[in-house]
DNA sequence: GTCGCGCTTTGATACAGATCAACCGGGAAA
DNA sequence: TTTCCCGGTTGATCTGTATCAAAGCGCGAC
């Protein structure tokens, strides 16, 4: 059932996601420690990494690609509560089980830690643990940001939210992104933006096609998207008052 | 136009919040350090703590009182974003900003911590760096669980999930809360609950109505709630799965 | 090739909640 | 006492998004 445990162990020091992931303040020694513990899984799209309320023996890194936290009600509306990309944490030290869903909704590469020891070694190594905090609050603010899209924003306003978002967080635009075009692949399915939003998949696709014929983005395919006025979008998902800052 | 600093300062082993706060593990070696740099600040009614963007030299907790941190669009549309409740946190630590507006909704008091040596503190002793982790991963869910509410539910199940909340974290019920009656005082205005619930003051106000004349909650004057079967309410909130664990 | 299936788009209609508007009630100020 | 004001309630109507339904488009399997 589970992906294989992928044999090869990359050195710390060459992962790609070093300089962000939990690890990022850790010393040489520290990493080493980190590298006795650790493991790699990989996972196909749509596989699901953890069910919530199960128990789970394991906390890591996500090293490539792209996975999803969600909460289901008992009558199957869901709600998207996190986008993990490549370095963001997953699982809670200290608790036994997850709150939530996590979801590969691509092929997905994890960098994993037995958890028991990794508790252990947050409390030695206070590097480990202020990186977890500061990503914790970087995630609250984040979830915040989040409740007032879901609280106030139109439909329209929501899907440009999110693609700023998602624009943002490219990696092939986080570097040099100029004023100008910004391209980039959407990583979600219709529904899945629609569980992001508190919309419907129907919705998402009419206030695609409408931003589209607004000129705001150009499509091709159902995924690739061009946004040639990054400023633009920021109008549109009504979060332009920073007059600028595009990252 | 600030309150005045109060100038008794209780000794921290007496503090009613002593063991919820940022400070709940520190030895009393640490609590000294810490009521060196400590001071106490109130706030009225209604009176602002931090304005959004604005330099913020402390952090500290909420030691009795209510405060709201709130969202506002160019427009004026305004979101909730979180509720702070007696030994919650406030600020964060790394950061000049508040990236919210604090709000006392009651008379307020805080016992508040200059920001740098908190943060230096922060380095030294890892019970408070610990503590602040674990409240903040707390946060991250409770922001978690209210994007479902804002993403998914209905208002009435909305206005259901907020009082079941407000019920929850009331220190009245927090002891002994019997599977029968539960009564508590709203410490907020409707318009405030509507803030937090993504909704209007009028909707609010229609379903409180509601879920009054259905029976769920009985009203005395606009304020004082008595709920006479929590089960009830938490089945009118959609989230009865854990099917009996009122706290 | 073409069949079938998953994802997406588009259309018609329904409805929950927003909006606009009037009124109520209690407490503080005059 | 009267008046005013603020928070709250209730009513009438409008509208954005959900819902129900059908059809289009790739793309892999056969």
């Amino acid at each position: 059932m589970d992906a294989p445990v992928l044999k090869t162990s990359p050195n710390c020091s060459e992962c790609p996601i070093r300089h962000r992931a939990v690890c990022a303040r850790c010393e040489p020694d520290e990493l080493e420690q980190l590298e006795n513990i650790k493991y790699y899984r990989s996972f196909e799209a749509g596989q699901t990494i953890v069910w919530s309320n199960d128990r789970m023996d394991f906390v890591g890194s996500v090293v490539s690609g792209i996975a999803t936290l969600t909460q289901t009600m008992e009558d199957g509306r869901t709600q998207m509560v996190g986008l993990l990309l490549p370095s963001d944490f997953v699982g809670r030290p200290g608790r036994d089980g997850s709150a939530y869903d996590v979801v590969a909704t691509s092929d997905l590469v994890m960098c994993c830690f037995r958890k028991k020891p990794f508790e252990k070694l947050m409390q030695e190594t206070p590097h480990i643990a202020q990186r977890l905090l500061e990503m914790t609050l970087d995630e609250l603010d984040a979830a915040r940001e989040w409740m007032l899209v879901l609280g106030r924003k139109t439909a329209r306003e929501k899907i440009a939210s999110l693609l700023s978002i998602i624009a943002r967080r490219d990696p092939q635009n986080i570097k040099g992104m100029k004023p100008g075009a910004v391209v980039f692949d959407l990583p979600l399915t219709r529904e899945a933006m629609a569980d992001y939003l508190g919309l419907t998949l129907e919705t998402v696709s009419r206030q695609m096609s409408a931003l589209r014929k607004d000129g705001v983005i150009e499509l091709e395919g159902k995924r690739h998207v061009t946004v040639p006025d990054m400023y633009r979008l920021l109008e549109e998902a009504g979060d332009d008052s920073d007059g600028g800052n595009l990252i």
